[in-house]
DNA sequence: AATGAATGAGATTTCATTCAT
DNA sequence: TATGAATGAAATCTCATTCAT
């Protein structure tokens, strides 16, 4: 009995301590988050990030191997967040011009809008860093890709038609996302039109419904 | 006599230097982009641009005013030759969707597969990169969403047509700039299907023509 | 009572540390102070003060935000040497010219006689250096210069006298400070008359007795 | 005859030539005083001189074997100028303290007045610039502090005094240069007290005379 | 686990000086 | 004589990373 209270406390506090250990990863996560939108991956410092943090230098090395390492798990948790929001909403919709629709609008409205800093993180601040960035940031892209590569080819099966070429569904969904990645870029970082937004993301979207049922050979 | 001869000399002079300059500043741009493009921006160290351009260090000061200065220089002439390249074709271009396929197809085969590098430069080395750098290459992007727009507003002039909304044409402007920007980063840069370029070129460019057909309102 | 004994050792540690801190700082300062002395500000790197001090480069900017930065606080702690020697001496002395001679005679023989190094950093080193450290210099004759003038008004003030025009007093002060400076650096720096500094010293503080007298209007 | 001629006329122009290379030398050294005491001896490159005196760089290794030649030729001219202005009104002056007294307010009013830029090279610019300047500086010095020795001397001389100690008259020269430079400085480059400078000079020039009264022993 | 002082390699930049024309 | 482009050594400073406590 007291070995089992013992065990007890011990096990409480050992979750006590999980859960201050996992909170302290998010804090410095979303620190370096909002210090690399404002200024910049180079422009930061780790002793910025520790301070905005409230953490040291070495705690900082002790939840991430180095710089490079704190931008790469930033990048994953942004690019899951973006499969969360938006790929999902591709992946689920049903197989219809409709489901790309609305979540073509759900990337716009549901992620870029609520995260800017997620925005330029990804697609600013990213680019460019080395080979590790490069790749979390492709495979970010590759899915994000992937998902709308399915979602195409679910919609032609079930209206039984077939894309003009071997390569046009692969390329459109490239084309989609490249699309869809400087609308978001121009309007939201270069030029602060939040509030035009939707009516934009919707001719975004109408101009890609319509560049689908183009290659639509039915 | 004499004097003009003298006269003569000193002016043969003064413009072979004056070419000499004009060399020199090129072949140092030419070294900072093969290396930029190679080693990353932050990777590739003043002193090994002026090693690759056979100048001192010195040197590299004398014609551009720090690094910054370089890349932006670097950057304009890149922007410089995608309007020649392509900007003058959209904006040659017939008026007609045809003129706007040839055009695309400009980008693609003409800029593109020609100079992976500045590809590289302006989609990756020149992201992310201080103030002076990002005004750089927000005007090349915005010459060339205006060349496409201008395009966009005299195919609807000529069709006595109009776009379905008020920003309609902007927003398909950035689109197809967007589609084409990481279409030619995805598959030369990510991965290098040289090969099968145009007839990728030609599925983003025809998916181009079907948005555009989409949000036109005859 | 573990509690205790642990809360010791780290508070013990802490001090230590502190202790440390303020030691390297000290050397730091008196490296570079040797260093300038002898090769002068400019002629003096930061590689060689940290070598001197047995220290990295990094240190010297962790303790100092830069070169001019090691300079202004050297002079400020010159300053407080100075005032601490001779301010004190003048602001000390009982108001008669009996006490101004004292005074005068502490400074050639108690700062400078024994710290030729710092009379070269006060009156040559920091002569001419931007900014900062000139308003630094400026502070410590300012702050000597006020010592003496205290001094010379209250002597008129026990005397029962008054100085000839309203700007005697303070140009009187300037003056003395002058003669002080100059004597010090041609006997001690200039030409080495070491032995010769306490006649030397007796003639210009006679001498400044005798202006004193001139300009006392009783 | 026509030999005569030819003789004459290039001795002419070889005449203008003197001439020219004479006022070229002085453009480049009244450039060079103008910007070192505006922006400081480090703070002024040879450029910045070779444009404000409108030559090329190149020229000015011509006129001077380099920086600090450049730096010390001014320093000789204007050490020539004080001479002139102040050293020949101590020299030239009747032996009694009424002489006395006017060489001292010339320093002031015809020397440090019209040219607070020389009293800034001299003074600050000059100070601490290695060994070839500090010579040259200290050259300036005791030719100053020679004249006034030399006026104390035949003052004593003609009074049929002599000085209480041997370093007496030594001292008190030294002492006089001292506080004619702090005084000038504190007035002239610290505080802009030019409004009040004659009267500050009275002062300080009765404070002088007052010392030598003191170590004069009738 | 956490701290933060210390490190030191490395990069950019400056500028006095040279020299071919 | 005059020019000014080219040089390159030298210096300052930054900052990611380490490690003793």
């Amino acid at each position: 009995m007291a070995e089992a209270a013992k065990t007890e406390v011990v096990s409480r506090s050992a979750l006590r301590r999980q859960r201050e250990r996992e909170q302290r990863y998010q804090t410095i996560l979303s620190s370096a988050e909002t210090l690399f939108a404002a200024k910049g991956y180079q422009g930061t410092s780790m002793e910025e990030i520790a301070d905005l943090a409230e953490v040291s230098v070495g705690t900082l090395y002790f939840y991430f191997k180095n710089k490079e390492d704190l931008l790469v798990q930033l990048l994953d948790g942004i690019g899951f967040r973006i499969r969360e929001v938006v790929g999902s909403a591709f992946s689920r919709a049903e197989p219809s011009l409709d489901g790309f629709t609305r979540a073509g609008l759900a990337f716009f409205e549901e992620f870029c809008l609520p995260h800017p800093e997620k925005l330029a993180i990804v697609f600013r601040e990213a680019v460019g860093r080395g080979s590790m960035v490069e790749a979390s940031r492709k495979e970010i892209f590759e899915k994000f890709i992937a998902d709308v590569l399915s979602a195409l080819l679910r919609l032609a099966d079930k209206e039984g038609a077939s894309y003009k070429s071997r390569f046009s569904a692969e390329v459109m969904a490239v084309s989609i996302v490249g699309m869809y990645e400087r609308v978001a870029y121009n309007y939201l970082i270069w030029h602060d039109r939040t509030d035009d937004l939707p009516e934009i993301a919707e001719n975004a979207v109408e101009f890609t419904v319509g560049g689908i049922e183009k290659l639509l050979a039915k």
